[in-house]
DNA sequence: CTCCTTTATACTCTAGTTGAGTATATGCCA
DNA sequence: TGGCATATACTCAACTAGAGTATAAAGGAG
């Protein structure tokens, strides 16, 4: 959820009437987006001087302290007022779209790594294992985990705009200030979250069927998973009871609706709860 | 590793000579322990008005931000100058070290919790249900995850003195403002991450035996580990390897020395490593 | 000098989990 | 009516994790 077209995240500064850091943030995102947020979740706080080559900063005297967070919400329950931007987030990084297997344009990023490695005999050996780790190469497998390393090696390596790249190279768009590597940031924290809590279920409507639930993850993954693997793993855990209505607006046979049960989320919430993303 | 005899966590102002807020962070840690930080870990940063009920700040027109962190340090790399104040964390939390079993002062607690969950009655079911899955009872198993949920029932029920208990109920030694429960976030923090990333490492001496690395990580998780599974676990890994060296220090048989093998830890840093720490 | 204690190390067994594949059911639409 | 798309149920083999057992090698007590 965008503000000025896609180009920035909500924010705004954290004001003296503001009773605390989420209710400042709350109001922001509410204003900007016209869209209430529901789940909200600390990310990271910034506050480094050369934070996105902001080199004019070090000569005032003072510093900006930047503290993101991860916010979700329910696309269908959007007020009247407003109309936040929805952006997909393949948008910024179309690399970590691996849903149809893997993306044409990565090749060209990975072999922009490997010219970015070999730049320096001295470190090739460490920056090649780290491209192979990262990306998945020689061996290793994807891990869609590993959102935020991959940006970086792609900062390091200036192949993103905002470290300096030529732009039109093929590696996403870029967002204002360092609001690209905060959305980096979000999408590793969300996809390992979404394996041992069952956060997916704030972005779910009231009623929806299994396939919908397994297509928000992949989604959120960047992966298809095992449909049967999938239903056994969900209904193991006991997350979610069947409303008794069905849906034939699914194409085929008609689906069966299904509910989240609240009282075991919210357990859950703290405890676990399992998704079939395992690495191997 | 705390200042003033144990009642608080090394802290400071981040000025702006610092290069970034860690830069920042080891300086002021050196100055005030003596004992340079290794790893550095961003954990919270709190700036609502009643942080640990400083009702008098909302009436000067300023906020204080607090940004934490989790630091991991080798006791044996103490240099000469000032001593830091070490102190095992369970004098702060005793109820946490169920090493040898479940303490003996717990029972008092849970009993004080069910009066806490009996004295709302519309909330008592929810209360009782939060109490038995944070502390283990009815059936659940005890998490050691759940450090920080079980210190913010406590402070919820009013059983720590800093949130209004009267002194002498046996809860464990309080700290200045708010450190206690920073100590309980790094706590819970640490203990979930030896789950999956090789942290313990960065605690360890360079030469250890594999029983040594057990007694570590149980003394984090403040649970006993079946042994032949850990050394399992451990060398399936291939995180460690042998030095040639044998000690005899240890009481019975001489045991062999491992270090770790820096070169894999530096990738799994980034990806997983396990212990057999799991839930059922 | 022998037995006992303590620690180290290796091996086995079983239950449960997980990844993958296969088969059948039920609607819509041409 | 047959094909297509989706939904749902079942099977199987490989692997993992928890638990237990057995043996080796030191020091110390008698």
């Amino acid at each position: 959820m965008t503000i000025r077209s896609g180009d920035a995240l909500p924010s705004g500064p954290f004001e003296l009437e503001h009773r605390s850091l989420q209710a400042g943030l709350r109001e922001w995102v509410g204003d900007q987006t016209g869209h209430p947020v529901g789940y909200l979740e600390q990310l990271y706080t910034f506050a480094d001087r050369d934070r996105d080559h902001m080199e004019a900063q070090a000569e005032t005297d003072s510093r900006t302290i930047s503290i993101s967070y991860l916010g979700l919400v329910r696309e269908q329950a959007a007020p009247g007022a407003g109309k936040p931007g929805w952006h997909g987030w393949y948008e910024y990084f179309p690399w970590e779209d691996q849903r149809r297997g893997r993306p044409g344009g990565l090749v060209a990023v990975t072999d922009a790594l490997r010219l970015w490695a070999g730049a320096e005999p001295s470190r090739r050996e460490h920056r090649n294992r780290r491209v192979d780790f990262a990306f998945g190469l020689d061996g290793a497998a994807w891990n869609e985990d590993l959102a935020l390393q991959r940006y970086e090696l792609m900062y390091e390596a200036r192949l993103v705009t905002e470290a300096g790249a030529f732009p039109g190279f093929a590696t996403g768009r870029p967002m204002f200030a360092d609001h690209r590597r905060i959305l980096a940031t979000a999408i590793a924290r969300l996809r390992a979250k979404i394996k041992y809590r069952p956060v997916v279920f704030e972005l779910m409507p009231e009623k929806f069927t299994l396939l919908q639930l397994q297509r928000t993850v992949e989604a959120l993954a960047g992966l298809t998973l095992h449909k049967p693997n999938f239903r056994r793993l969900i209904d193991q855990q006991e997350l979610i009871e069947e409303t008794g209505e069905m849906t034939s607006e699914t194409g085929g046979r008609p689906a069966k609706l299904f509910r989240y049960r609240s009282a075991v989320l919210e357990e859950r919430a703290l405890a676990g709860s399992k998704l079939p993303l395992a690495r191997n």
